[in-house]
DNA sequence: TTCGTCATGTAATGGGTTACATGATTAC
DNA sequence: GTAATCATGTAACCCATTACATGACGAA
């Protein structure tokens, strides 16, 4: 997930740490925290396998090895970019319509790039994602059938509440889906359109 | 977050692993995935802390020690019951109404038990809830105001949707917010009334 | 000059998942 | 008899958080 958002942010511009992480926020809507200790082992793990490098901050015209000492003592911003091998590989996720890109941890993330996804692929994710929401809504609804009457206001309070975000989800999803179709249908004309 | 919502479960009637799991996933609106992975390593230190006793599934009129082997061979039911110390840590928790209890990981299992739970205690903790969720409103505005026009298509849809889900959300404790302000005058009469 | 925020990182720790290993019971 | 599901656990791992340590820069 932090992968994904990190190779997005820097394929638009290179940035230094701290501006991605307010970048990374942002872009799924300042949902969750995200802590300068995952940030920066991720950017260290990323340089290590080639995807970004490091500008060195005294000799801005050199990108520091992979294996560079910590830089103790005067530090200044390091600006990170992506290198072949991250836009390739950013490339790759953004092409890559799997489950796990449907699932709650990812989908925001993959969502968030849309905009650089190719038609087919966002709609087999949307599509997926919507399955899987509207499995929890059925599972849900089921519960719900089975036990009301039978627990105390706050848990179907709760259980409603959760079945009313769910079924708005689905909704969303359902319009999505559909202004999907149509962009496709006046893209390529004629096959798929069942 | 496990733990509350084991000691709870317990706390309305011992029973055995596999069910506890399928209770806390129905607890918690089938949201999260429970592994066994996670269950009885958490049933195992609550065990070591005495706050949970193990029935021994050979002879079922005793109790397992804490530090018993894991019963090779042959394995049955174990079923789980609250200790004393147990029963007070669950009231212990109901009680708390701290910070943390509105934190997003932790608001589901309290109000799960809300019912237990004092009304002043549901007071801050939803009020307390409300105001988390406001924050974060306000911060998706901002935020979506700032960037209207300058983003495309998806990242907006992403942050309105975002933000219509924390709105509904604010709107939901409000309303609960008003109904346990109604019980509570309904109750006690006077005091607090503003 | 001191406060706030910008800025970079590490170490310890925690809490969870997946994958694995094993066996009992029930329904077909 | 065999497949599904009930049932209990461990071990390896992943990814994130908290707390810590350090320092630069601009504004009051």
């Amino acid at each position: 997930m932090l992968e994904m958002a990190i190779l997005g942010l820097l394929n638009e511009a290179p940035m230094h740490g701290y501006e991605l992480r307010k970048r990374v926020l942002a872009l799924l809507g300042g949902f969750r925290a995200l802590s300068y200790g995952s940030l920066y082992p991720a950017l260290k793990r990323m340089r290590e396998q080639g995807w970004i490098c490091a500008q060195d901050p005294v000799d801005t015209s050199r990108v520091l090895p992979a294996d560079a000492p910590p830089l103790t003592g005067k530090r200044g911003k390091v600006v990170y970019a992506l290198t072949a091998e991250g836009k390739e590989r950013f490339q790759g996720l953004l092409t890559d319509g799997g489950p796990e890109a449907w699932e709650d941890e990812r989908f925001g993330v993959r969502f968030a790039f849309f905009a650089q996804t190719d038609v087919d692929v966002r709609l087999r994710i949307l599509e997926g994602r919507r399955r899987r929401v509207e499995e929890r809504r059925d599972g849900l609804r089921a519960s719900l059938s089975r036990t009301r009457e039978r627990v105390d206001r706050y848990t179907l309070e709760l259980q409603q509440h959760g079945l009313d975000s769910v079924d708005r989800e689905v909704r969303w999803l359902s319009e999505l889906i559909d202004s999907e179709k149509v962009d496709r249908v006046a893209v390529d004309g004629n096959e798929n359109t069942l």
